[in-house]
DNA sequence: TTTTTTGAATGGTACGATCATTTAACCCGT
DNA sequence: ACGGGTTAAATGATCGTACCATTCAAAAAA
């Protein structure tokens, strides 16, 4: 038929999670395109050894997040969602996972929401706020300069709480909310500027401004140094993209 | 106890999905409070007089959207969840439905992320795309002039239509996503503008001046247009709002 | 050939039984 | 009386079976 995606069985509590798991995997890994039919909840039943209950509610689960669509009769069961931009219901990061999104439109949009960021930050952020983003800036300087083998985790941990500052002190929820489900997709390059000595200076001393504009009411010198921040990581991903072939000589542990 | 929301017991098809209705209803209308613990799946199962299969599977769509929580044994069952912003899972217009959410929040940010789009557009549009954007503008005036009735509904769809475009003309699918969330959630204070005649032309030619920036490539000048239009909706929406008076003095130019 | 009927495939619902987990009550030795 | 271990009840998790509702295609009838 269409597809016999060979679903290993599974034991144990938990189960309808594990078998949405195993489905979801096939789907996003392109082991099933879009439009493809799933086997029939009796087929599955089989296919997994479980119980036809936790068929459906692994099912449940997976027309929940809006990645199939079902339906009934013959030639019914589960189809395959093409995922549409413009299911309000589906979240960014299920966009991200399906790949459909470009790294480099997402780090254009972070872009765009942070320069609104550092504006409202510095216009309405209070002086308790401020003062405590120039504090975390001061100690991501300390623990860079500290040793030779900063603690890279801890360091990316204070970026992140910054930028989560830098959102509550936009005094607009639908700030936090967008930066925190873009902080989550986008972490993993977000951090690369950490990996390297070189860019980690210059990152964190541009955070130290920032912060200080910020904190001193001066949005759009903040401004700038925000944008310098975007200049910095575009380079750096150029870098890594370049020296892909060769190998890694980044000493990090 | 904590308390009996006296569900109405659902016949027919769609059993789980009506069950989910209700229940999700109940906790969003402020009857059952975050903390609070639902009935027991086989109390709920004689409350809604269902099977038990149907009460799982509405519970697992609530599990799934991250507005319960579910505990086993003894004291078990679906607690309702604190809804927090940073569950990715969680969709924007969840969010708002919550409340939790200011509408003038979201205006902000539409408008931040709007300023961003009509910079994008007026770079990378191609001639075709902007030309379009030109031609839906004038039709809008056209159907504004025609006659002392205009048809309302006609014009606000083409509004959507040349924002989808707007976002279109990024060349970044982010924007297009947060675009159409952002749309569907905030459609019906955005046109507002349309309502009243003296709004509506304002606002019409406003978009009209917007476009031909935006075919002319120049992202200043179409920028500035576009702050005017949120200029226009915060006059328009304060002047619905016939009581506040001071606490929103956003107006910036 | 066109229309109607029928039947099989499949999701939707119901009911009941058993297993697994968690909490509270109970019991017992010190 | 107290602390620790044991037991029992509540509850979710799973399985299985049966039956209903819907859909669609093939067979039958016109």
């Amino acid at each position: 038929m269409s597809s016999d995606p060979k679903f290993t069985p599974v034991k144990g509590t938990n189960i309808s999670q594990k078998v949405a798991d195993q489905i979801e995997s096939a789907i996003l890994n392109g082991g099933i395109q879009p439009g493809n039919r799933l086997s029939s909840e009796r087929d599955l039943q089989t296919q997994f050894e479980v119980g036809r209950g936790a068929i459906r509610e692994a099912l449940q689960a997976l027309k929940q997040k809006g990645i199939i669509e079902i339906r009934k009769g013959v030639k019914g069961g589960a189809y395959v969602k093409k995922m549409e931009i413009g299911n309000a219901s589906e979240s960014l990061s299920l966009l991200l996972k399906q790949n459909k999104v470009p790294i480099d439109d997402l780090v254009e949009f972070r872009d765009a929401v942070d320069q609104t960021e550092v504006i409202l930050a510095s216009i309405r952020g209070d002086r308790q706020e401020k003062q405590r983003l120039v504090e975390m800036a001061m100690k991501l300087s300390e623990l860079s300069t500290r040793s030779d083998d900063p603690d890279v985790d801890a360091i990316k941990a204070i970026d992140r709480e910054m930028n989560m500052l830098l959102a509550q002190m936009t005094k607009n929820s639908v700030f936090e909310w967008i930066k925190n489900t873009i902080q989550m997709s986008i972490g993993s390059y977000d951090s690369l500027l950490y990996e390297s000595a070189n860019y980690r200076d210059k990152t964190i001393d541009n955070w130290i401004k920032t912060a200080k504009e910020i904190a001193a009411g001066e949005p759009l010198k903040a401004l700038s140094r925000c944008s310098y921040h975007y200049v910095l990581l575009q380079s750096c991903i150029k870098d890594q993209e370049l020296g892909k072939t060769e190998s890694n000589d980044v000493k990090e542990k």
